[in-house]
DNA sequence: TACATTCATATTGTCAACAATATTTAAAAT
DNA sequence: ATTTTAAATATTGTTGACAATATGAATGTA
């Protein structure tokens, strides 16, 4: 495994352990979306100070899991279906281009590992066809492989302090509904064999189609939802 | 003009009124670039005391104008040449995705605003054809109306709030070395072309080789300059 | 009853002092 | 002279109190 790839995990200060902590709060759905953050609450309930409270609100806001209004208050983002898209869409641009910079710059062993990983993922399909709920987070394991060797620390960070957060949100809302993951096994060959081919263009085009496609059928079932209600 | 694509201005607070204020400071190499910042100092500086300030270096680490390191303190980034390919390179996927959608969501008179400023831009380099400095904010025009257009909420506040504000960085740094700027207009005029004929994909392309053409030029330009040192 | 205004309450923004950590300086040992 | 160790200094992290603003309740008026 490469080095530097992540930045090195600082959770040495309150503010940043809380931070994460909320972070995951947020995500895993404890602290529900829309909901008010009082900070005089909150900073009693992870018992800390208002100062270091505040620290953490400014970084959950930086990374869009939060919005702040000066003098009016903190509350948790709503995923409502533009957001969606336009999180859909970022990832379609900016995956799309992570893996047209990784498939030069991966070396054959990378290339390898991806295969192996895919192995892993189909045998853990077949194994328990029924509970497929599991296998989603296989899904994010090969988006984040790929990403990790694009060489761009900003593309990187994006991806993975921003988007993959709220995608982690995204998916932890939905995760009670089944999706077929044959299908996208099949994209996820797809695009390895391009990078095997070291075909920059062909890897960029089916990344955006496998992750459009993703979200088409996401948006399906958004809408089936809301009608239903 | 539409509005709801800039964000609220909020410079109500303390905080993110000095926020913008060290913002332009060290976009504009008042502070220079690798500086150390100190808390009390710049505090005293700016007249407030370190909790408003604490948060304002937040904002600016979220927006990478600074590195922060736990209990050792903040310094201002350097552009050396690594970080400046990566964000022409995010530059060149995301206004990309952008022109694409902009392209089908733009309303008829948007175009013809857009080759209405371009006219204006040909004018001006025609009159002045010794300083071209004061030209190159008018390409960051062109960039900005287009990418405002493409309906995705979180690719424009990306382009605007991090991207572009790093680039002016990356412009003031330059602001000496006098760049052609004929070609410039002509890519600009074919991309407003593709996006008159409503073809997404050609638009993308166009852009996206606008703008690593211009990385392209800039790169060499920076291998000259530290020959020379 | 509906609406506007005023006051009380709660919440956020700011400050200055204190605690914890890193950095620098000076002394000691090899 | 160079490296190690230890103390002193400076800087960052944290806290609780105070000020400014917004929210909600109560009162009065149409």
């Amino acid at each position: 495994m490469n080095v530097n790839v992540l930045q090195p995990i600082k959770q040495d200060t309150l503010s940043e352990h809380v931070f994460q902590q909320i972070k995951e709060d947020i995500i895993t759905g404890v602290i529900p979306q829309g909901q008010k953050i009082g900070e005089t609450d909150l900073a009693k309930s992870y018992d800390i100070s208002r100062g270091p409270l505040r620290e953490a609100l400014h970084k959950l806001e930086s990374i869009q899991l939060v919005d702040r209004r000066p003098h009016s208050g903190t509350r948790v983002i709503t995923l409502d279906c533009a957001m969606m898209r336009d999180v859909y869409q970022m990832r379609e641009a900016m995956e799309g281009f992570a893996v047209r910079l990784a498939c030069v710059a991966m070396p054959q062993s990378d290339i390898d590992n991806l295969y192996r990983l895919l192995e892993k993922h189909e045998a853990t399909i077949k194994q328990s066809d029924g509970k497929q709920y599991f296998q989603k987070e296989g899904d994010l394991d090969f988006h984040y492989y790929i990403f990790s060797k694009c060489q761009n620390q900003w593309l990187i960070n994006y991806l993975n302090d921003k988007l993959y957060q709220v995608l982690r949100m995204c998916r932890h809302r939905t995760s009670q509904i089944p999706f077929r993951v044959e299908p996208a096994l099949h994209d996820h060959y797809a695009i390895v064999n391009a990078i095997n081919d070291r075909d920059p263009e062909l890897a960029e085009i089916l990344m955006r189609r496998h992750i459009s496609g993703a979200w088409k059928i996401l948006e399906n079932l958004l809408n089936q939802e809301e009608i239903k209600e």
